[in-house]
RNA sequence: GCCGCCGUAGCUCAGUGGUAGAGCACGUCAUUGGUAAUGACGGGGUCGGGUGUUCAAUCCACCCCGGCGGCACCA
């Protein structure tokens, strides 16, 4: 600012504006129009957003921000916790405060009452949340004393927010926001009014949560809410729920009768031959993308003793999570949960070279994990999976030209199934690890170099490796743009040494190889629930369990469907054959349902002209071709995604 | 594991302190119909499991199992 009190404030376009001494932001929107005064809920200044009331102190670069600002959402929504929590404690005064944040799509907030909140309580907060809105309480930020703020807190029953301010720095400012009679601590920023936070919101679900997100410490009570700036936006995000309902692999599962689950092998998955099909299908294919790849594939024991997973570091860090059989009166043996262990045995055997290096060694393992009762989640969070895992023993040297060739593999395979955006991120060493700081400099560098050699853009994830090395995470994108973590890539120094792998080096000494842990798909379970959920159960003709089905209108055309059902199995093709004594539509009706990608009609024209009426999945056009030129076009389809 | 909700026919769901119902699916029969449901009839349930309260429990209470939504966890 300069010395004559004059403040100049760049806007978006650039133009300047220069205003006598302090100013406000809903000052200067109203000096730029009473419309955008209206539509104002704050101001970003020099990037970062701050209250529209609070006065500009210096010269900036400012933004009014309005509803069809991106970041609005951000501020609508943390109000909308605000608005709620003022809600609940006029409605329930025995609720504590603690936190309550924006979210992706929403908004949530914790609190403390021994009673629990009920889904009818949530339909009276909301109706008060309106009324809150409706009255438009002035939005007004004070900056307050710690020890008055500790006291007053205190001596409201707020102990979560006594304890909160008491964990602050002591040169932090504690802010708070008043919005009629009820007040939060807060850093804000906010909007200038409740009335400012619209209509378009809807609390969804309850939950519990914990006090400072530590299993340890007293649980919490957690209302979710969505929040718009528009009801079109509201609307819009409600179809995307009911959306992704309708997709529910395990909803299509059952429909589709690929797998089912039942409580007496809770966490592990029961295919249906439908489901296997795919299943094979998926395996084969990335059986043979590896073959080509180099690697060869093997397959390690299911129980191996106790002794083994000491010496790997398991038993230790892994314990609780594994499966334990007691054999022969003393020993304990251990149901893998990975697979990592049993491919250095066979590293192992023998004597290894560096011309043999690198090894890459697949195994499509099959790993038992005790997941906690809660996380089970469908296909999605299971006890029993198998993995896409391969073990990739190299030297230091290797690691780079290994990493870029399997995130070039990792790419292509997920283009081939559809996926086309992936996002990588970068995990870092995690408080409980093994391995000294020395050998952890070295893998995260060696990584680091590799993931930028592959000309792949990252995000850091700190302190979220793995307890034996530092990882690539890979996430995908899938139709309805849900994010889901599949592959991976983790460097490991550790297990070698561990296990006693070694190689012979061209100076004739032993060394030590580095492992490179990776999967592309992760689990396969995951994987295809993924997969169905991303196609909504309509399968690409490559992958469909069923791809075809011939069916025909009168059991006059029994002998010649037979015939093209033959010919299509003689193709390669996974063809059903419907003879039943049904109505043609009623035959289309339930196999589109099905979701079966071509159908193949034949009545009498067909039979006399050796044709077939093609019926494809999605439209209702028939186009009737000779039998020979529908079979090649057919298996050509089947062979799956080109790759140059 | 923690919090809340839920568990009735294969599926989706209704229902009641006096041992249960619909639609779809399934079976039988009739029908041979050209692209999203032909009709009639029929079979089917230890109401998740256990204990208790009660003359009587699918219904109420408690415990257990499983599922759903989150939390924590995802080595």
């Amino acid at each position: 600012m300069a010395e004559t009190g004059e403040l100049c404030l760049t806007l978006p376009d650039g133009s300047t504006r220069r205003f006598p001494g302090l100013v406000t932001g809903a000052q200067v929107a109203a000096s730029i129009g009473p419309g955008l005064a209206r539509a104002a809920l704050a101001i970003r200044v020099d990037g970062s957003m701050q209250d529209l009331n609070a006065p500009l102190k210096r010269d900036a670069a400012i933004a009014i921000v309005t509803g069809k600002d991106v970041d609005a959402l951000e501020l609508l929504r943390h109000d909308a916790a605000h608005v709620m929590a003022e809600a609940v404690q006029e409605l329930y005064p025995d609720a504590q405060v603690t936190f309550g944040p924006a979210i992706e799509n929403g908004f949530y907030y914790d609190f403390h009452r021994s009673t629990p909140f009920t889904p009818e309580d949530l339909a009276k907060i909301e109706t008060r949340m309106r009324e809150i809105v409706a009255r438009d309480e002035a939005i007004t930020r004070e900056v307050w004393e710690r020890d008055d703020a500790i006291a007053f807190f205190k001596r409201k029953g707020e102990h979560f927010k006594a304890e909160h301010i008491e964990t602050l720095p002591r040169e932090a400012e504690i802010s708070v926001y008043r919005q009629g009679a009820w007040l939060d601590l807060c850093v804000g920023p906010h909007l200038p009014s409740t009335g400012k936070l619209g209509t378009a919101f809807k609390l969804t679900k309850l939950s519990g949560a914990y006090w400072r997100g530590d299993s340890n410490k007293p649980p919490l009570q957690r209302i979710y809410g969505t929040a718009w700036a528009s009801e079109q936006q509201l609307k819009d995000y409600l179809r995307l729920l009911e959306e992704a309902e309708k997709r529910d692999h395990r909803r299509l599962g059952r429909e589709l009768g690929l797998f089912h689950q039942q409580e007496e092998a809770a966490g592990a998955v029961f295919w249906h031959p439908k489901g296997w099909t795919l299943w094979r299908t998926v395996e084969n294919y990335i059986r043979g993308r590896l073959a080509v790849a180099g690697y060869v594939e093997v397959r390690t024991p299911q129980l191996i003793d106790r002794s083994l997973w000491e010496k790997s570091g398991h038993w230790e860090k892994f314990r609780e999570h594994m499966f334990t059989v007691a054999a022969d009166g003393e020993k304990v043996l251990a149901v893998k949960p990975m697979n990592c262990p049993g491919h250095v045995q066979i590293f192992k055997q023998g004597i290894t070279s560096y011309r043999d290096l690198p090894i890459r060694m697949a195994e499509f393992g099959a790993c038992h994990r005790n997941e906690p009762s809660g996380a089970l989640h469908g296909m999605m969070r299971v006890r029993a999976f198998t993995q896409d895992d391969a073990h990739i023993f190299c030297t230091e040297a290797q690691i780079v030209t290994e990493t870029r060739a399997f995130c070039d593999l990792l790419q292509s395979v997920y283009r081939d199934f559809g996926f086309t955006e992936v996002k990588v991120k970068f995990s870092t060493r995690p408080a409980v690890r093994a391995g000294t700081d020395e050998v952890w400099d070295r893998a995260e560098a060696a990584l680091k170099t590799a993931t930028e050699a592959a000309g792949l853009t990252y995000t850091l994830n700190p302190g979220e490796g793995a307890f034996y090395g530092p990882k690539l995470e890979f996430v995908l994108r899938d139709a309805i743009g849900r994010d889901w973590q599949c592959g991976t890539l983790q460097v490991d120094f550790v297990l070698p040494e561990r296990l006693d792998a070694s190689y012979v080096a061209e100076d004739g000494k032993k060394h030590r190889p580095v492992m490179l842990h990776r999967a592309i798909l992760g689990s396969f379970e995951r994987f295809l629930a993924i997969l169905i959920e991303h196609h909504a159960g309509s399968l690409p003709f490559w992958l469909a369990p069923v791809q075809g089905v011939v069916a025909t209108i009168t059991n006059d055309g029994d002998d010649y469907a037979r015939e093209v059902a033959a010919a299509a199995q003689a193709h390669g093709l996974r063809v059903a054959l419907d003879l039943r004594n049904e109505k043609i539509g009623y035959k289309v009706r339930e196999h589109s349902l099905a979701k079966v990608p071509v159908l193949l009609v034949v009545g009498k024209r067909e039979g006399e002209t050796r044709s077939v009426a093609l019926r494809r999945l999605g439209s209702d056009r028939q186009e009737t071709v000779a039998l020979d030129a529908a079979l090649a076009d057919l298996s050509a389809a089947a062979a799956g995604p080109a790759r140059s």
